[in-house]
RNA sequence: GGGCCGUUAGCUCAGUCGGUAGAGCAGCAGACUUUUAAUCUGUUGGUCGUCCGUUCGAAUCGGACACGGCCCA
């Protein structure tokens, strides 16, 4: 990695200092490092495994001694000693690598002469490649049995306790590398992530989707309603907007042709931090033309209900002591009658004027802004009492159209539109509607959000002008949807918090 | 932003009424050729988050701050 100029390795080495926390633990490592140096090349790279922990499980776990004796197999393996046994003349060490452990049976007299003698003052965390033959020990248990034994990496910081582990949750999101030595459930959850990724890709491209790469970096932020992250851009002396949707951006390649696209990406928001937000988080996007928001709740029950079978084995989903059935049809409801559902207190009269819903919202102790129509009054109205309370996955319809400046209104009240929200646990996942092709309604909607912009609403969508060209050239009948992806895998993983589905969740610096 | 809780050895945690800081694991020295949190003997290790205050004396009481966790907005 030599691509950094001088002066910019020389800012990145001094800048963090170098911290002077050396313990006597981390010292007497050094001084063994030290001598590994003395001896030769302490940090070698020549040696080559042939043989994955869990591949050697699955050959061999079924076989006895006697067959693994008639036909002796070797298998060389690499990876980082968790735990070291010695009982004088042999000993056993724990090895993990990606796929799992493995254990190691090493005898003095297997070794070349002095290598059990230096393999004793190894420590749990060096990095060990071994050869030998399999074989399984009076317990039963799987083993190498070791004739060749190389110290590849040599650890120097101790690591957490072997039987309680890293428990402490600041240290296991700053040093995640720990998390992921120590805790094989945090491996779990990152491997669940990625099938799921990989099951999405597969859902796509199985029928006919595209992938593609959208800008993150834009000049106008739009697709949603959030505050962005702003940037400066020197050699074109200009602003950007880290991006807090693809959104437009996946239109314009509907417009273009391109008639169905997905993105799996990043968008950021420069909100604050909580057990369900982080500032960066993964969002699929994805784009069907000839299609409306009802296709895509069907197409959306399949993706996660397969997702669920594949990925957990089961359509129900256990999520902090509460199940949730995906393998049944997902309930539908409107915003309307999901108010009306679950405050039997109010009735259709009171949620269909402004002033008696706008009554009801300051009974409820909602911040009412003077300007909100009818629609927005309903949906703070159904975030306070109804989110919370949509436990097995429901959809929600008919979103108002005043909240909704991208939906296309529906054909027979203009005043709502074909859009859907999808929600989990009382938890949003999921985000669709018929995408408003019309370029005059979306220029006349995007003038109501920099009125609202200019009222004060620092969430309100700036006036895209390229994207409303490229409506003009036409944007066929589109519907489209956005699933935030951590919530999701926080759903299979059954995680508490986002950051325990993020590798590097965003902390404040240490 | 507000409330509550936490921060003690490398890790996991005790620490009574305010009286010079404890355990297990890890480490170090030794014994041990089939262990599974191996066992046995001996032993090292501390800026008690930071700062200020109260006190003869503070890990302990009070305040501020930092970081984290949970809940709320």
């Amino acid at each position: 990695m030599l691509l950094l100029r001088n002066n910019g390795m020389k800012e990145i080495m001094d800048s963090p200092e170098e911290p002077l926390d050396e313990n006597k633990l981390i010292a007497l490592r050094r001084q063994k490092l030290s001598e590994l140096r003395q001896l030769g090349n302490a940090y070698p790279t020549d040696f080559r495994r042939d043989a994955l922990a869990a591949e050697l499980h699955v050959a061999y776990g079924g076989k006895d001694n006697a067959e693994l004796d008639a036909e002796p197999q070797r298998a060389c393996v690499a990876g980082r000693m968790l735990a070291k046994r010695i009982m004088g003349k042999a000993s056993f060490v724990r090895l993990r690598d990606m796929s799992g452990d493995i254990q190691l049976f090493i005898q003095k007299s297997a070794l070349p002469e002095d290598r059990y003698e230096e393999f004793k003052g190894w420590d749990v965390g060096d990095i060990l490649g071994a050869e030998g033959t399999v074989f399984k020990t009076r317990t039963g248990e799987l083993s190498v049995k070791v004739d060749t034994l190389r110290l590849l990496t040599k650890s120097l910081r101790p690591l957490p306790e072997k039987f309680h582990g890293l428990a402490d949750q600041e240290t296991r999101y700053r040093q995640r590398y720990v998390d992921l030595i120590i805790n094989e459930s945090t491996r779990d959850t990152f491997r669940l992530r990625s099938a799921s990724v990989a099951y999405i890709r597969e859902f796509f491209n199985r029928r006919g989707f595209l992938e593609v790469e959208t800008p993150m970096m834009q000049p106008i932020p739009g697709g949603a309603a959030a505050r962005p992250f702003i940037t400066h851009h020197n050699a074109l002396d200009m602003q950007l907007y880290l991006r807090i949707a693809p959104e437009l951006y996946l239109k314009r390649l509907v417009v273009g042709g391109f008639e169905k696209v997905y993105e799996i990406n990043r968008n950021f928001r420069n909100e604050g931090l909580s057990t369900r937000h982080n500032p960066e988080f993964t969002m699929l996007e994805f784009y069907l033309a000839y299609a409306d928001y009802r296709d895509l709740m069907d197409l959306s029950e399949e993706l996660l209900r397969g997702m669920a079978q594949t990925l957990l084995g089961d359509t129900s989903v256990t999520y902090q002591g509460e199940t949730y059935d995906f393998g049944q049809p997902f309930r539908r409801l409107t915003v309307r009658e999901a108010i009306l559902h679950f405050n039997p207190a109010i009735t259709a009269q009171q949620i269909d004027h402004l002033e008696s819903a706008r009554q009801i919202a300051n009974d409820l102790g909602l911040k009412v802004q003077p300007d909100y129509g009818l629609g927005r009054v309903q949906l703070e109205i159904f975030d306070q009492t109804v989110e919370h309370q949509l436990r097995d996955p429901t959809f929600i319809t008919a979103y108002p159209t005043e909240v909704s400046p991208l939906a296309r209104r529906n054909d027979a009240d203009p005043a709502i539109t074909d859009r859907f929200e999808l929600f989990v646990g009382g938890r949003e996942i999921a985000n669709g509607f018929s995408e408003l092709n019309d370029p005059e309604d979306q220029a006349e909607r995007f003038r109501k959000q920099v009125e609202a912009k200019a009222a004060g609403d620092d969430e309100a969508m700036h006036y895209d002008a390229d994207y409303i060209r490229a409506l003009e050239y036409g944007l066929p009948p589109t519907a489209g949807e956005g699933i935030g992806i951590d919530r999701l895998v926080m759903l299979f993983t059954n995680a508490s918090s986002i950051r325990d589905v993020l590798l590097f969740p965003h902390l404040r610096p240490e």
